[in-house]
DNA sequence: AAACTGTATAATCACATACTCATATTGTCG
DNA sequence: CGACAATATGAGTATGTGATTATACAGTTT
């Protein structure tokens, strides 16, 4: 496998594993939305969601879409979320044989 | 979603954001290898090595066995390949719409 | 025990990244 | 045009990360 392909690869893992992005983009999966709403229901300052967005989009995985004042953002790879679901059954797996308990039984 | 939890997914996530820690896991995809097989493999570092394998495994990804004096490494969580796909699709059909190309069609 | 092999770790450096504050840029409205 | 609003960006700082070198540690062999 190419070293480039391999740094892309990277490069999109690295996007997502960033919590304050994690958290923008699970804003967005309910649907575009602006800076400023973005900048009210996360809690971060503007200047770091301005920041946060850019890296997204750069990425591919957020398209840009700019209305008068306002710039709106959209997911442009859904894909992502499938992802997320995934790690989120690996972590659970994880904590629950590290708790000694078979995953999906509770007895 | 609480913030351990978009914690530990991006900490996921950035356990893969490395390209020398997705060469060990490709090499590692085909069976357990112990430190020096990867460190041949890879052509990066014994100390190298050994660090991004440690990270690996406190990440949950890998597993270690000691037979002796060596250390074999073993993916613990497939469902990391599965993961890796996921994002070469992602990345392929990108650089297809970005050529301006219907990905799958080549006329 | 001493010499040796395989792996981990400490110290260090270079570099990337996340954040903040202030300011620039872009577009709107009076 | 001037005042204002929404977003982006530059500078600066703090923290994190990957690589290297040298060395410690664990286990083997003689």
């Amino acid at each position: 496998m190419g070293a480039d392909a391999l740094e892309m690869i990277a490069e999109r893992f690295r996007a997502l594993g960033e919590p304050n992005r994690l958290r923008l983009l699970i804003a967005l999966e309910q649907g575009e939305q602006c800076v400023g709403d973005l900048v009210n229901s996360t809690a971060l300052s503007q200047a770091n969601v301005s920041r946060h967005l850019g890296a997204l989009v750069q990425s591919g995985i957020l398209s840009r879409r700019k209305a008068g004042l306002q710039v709106f953002y959209r997911v442009a790879d859904p894909g992502i979320f499938e992802m997320c679901d995934h790690v989120c059954g690996s972590l659970s797996k994880r904590l629950a044989a590290q708790a000694g308990v078979m995953p999906g039984a509770n007895a």
